[in-house]
DNA sequence: TGACAGGATGAACATCGTTCATTATCATGA
DNA sequence: TCATGATAATGAACGATGTTCATCCTGTCA
């Protein structure tokens, strides 16, 4: 009889923030980043402005939290392309990195937050499960060869810095006459990945 | 003595107009595109808030002004590139592309207004001359190739896009223990071009 | 019932970009 | 020389933003 009521604050807490989050989110992705503010949200939710900084110190926070919640999708999907070992790693590989970019494509709000708007002092996004798979499906292209397992950091940094490339404009600049989008993201990720893989003789 | 005043007065003008525009660019370079306020600038030129407006009607065009001011330099130096026809041509275009990428690491603020915070809804979209000169030493590179040339735009758009990532990764997240960002970006660039000169034999 | 803790409120603060009625400045025409 | 008209410049104001805080309301326990 004294727990409970505890329990029940905490749930009904719980309730409240999770319903604050989704009128977020659906604010966000309708409106974009500029559309989005805290008295908007407000009356979205059906609660006074101040009500909401009880649930969230910050508009930053609220928006880190969205956005470490839509890449928990992306890091999944990538997440069963590496428990897939009988397959080509070279084709997991290009088929991740397409996901990844058809993940920026149909999320271009949290792509922009995560890697544009946001300030990099802060705590930066977990982004690093994306790029840890990345890293390990290089290393099974790589094979056997010292030289090149040498550069693995080096190469899967260049390669995510591509594949972010076309992500960032695709999303950003959608209206740019692309020859066609499917394609150029083809185009860069076969270069890339073709890079990555390929032999250790860059000069100088 | 009569067209001599409305001179003066314009030139005058243009004066103050220049001096707005130094004082806007020290700030924005010194505080960043957030420190920057109509009323800093105001008081750093030392005149009123509204007197900025007799000059530019928002703040969005005058940093169109001075991101357009920053750019004619790089256009410059890449103008360059193209004169110098004796040179191997996949060499110049490295060459250009690592003169662009070093030019967005000393210009992070412009960069980022370019080519990530501004909307793109703006005025129609004027396809820089960066990109026209890229394109330019892409066709010399292709050399006779039917196949290969009728892919230029696209081979074009996927060097770009490439170096676009590096560049905008290297100017927000300086902090990302990048392995080495002078060997990161020749790895970029290095297969982004080979990628596009390379023969078309891209599955579907 | 009364006391108490915590949720919720709405007014307020500081700042932002922008506008506008008003004033100051100054070269010119009578 | 003085009035006129055009333009430069001002500062107060508007609406909007994120954030804070003193004040209520509400439900729970002794």
């Amino acid at each position: 009889m004294f727990m409970e009521a505890k329990a029940r604050r905490q749930r009904y807490r719980q309730e409240t923030r999770s319903e604050i989050l989704s009128a977020a989110r659906e604010i966000f992705v309708r409106d974009g980043f500029e559309g989005f503010s805290m008295r908007t949200l407000a009356r979205s939710v059906g609660c006074s402005l101040g009500a909401i900084y009880l649930y969230f110190t910050s508009k930053e926070e609220l928006f880190d939290v969205l956005v470490e919640e839509s890449f928990v999708h992306l890091y999944d999907a990538l997440g069963v392309l590496l428990k897939e070992r009988n397959k080509d790693p070279v084709r997991q590989l290009k088929r991740g990195l397409r996901l990844y970019v058809e993940w920026g494509l149909n999320h271009p709000s949290e792509y922009q937050i995560a890697f544009v708007v946001r300030k990099p002092t802060k705590k930066p996004y977990r982004t690093h499960r994306a790029f840890a798979a990345a890293r390990a499906l290089v290393k099974l292209c790589l094979g056997k060869s010292k030289a090149a397992q040498n550069e693995l950091e080096l190469r899967t940094q260049a390669l995510w810095a591509a594949t972010h490339g076309i992500t960032s404009l695709l999303t950003q600049r959608s209206s740019f006459p692309w020859v066609s989008k499917r394609r150029v993201i083809n185009q860069v990720i076969n270069s890339a990945v073709q890079g990555a893989i390929g032999p250790t003789n860059r000069q100088k």
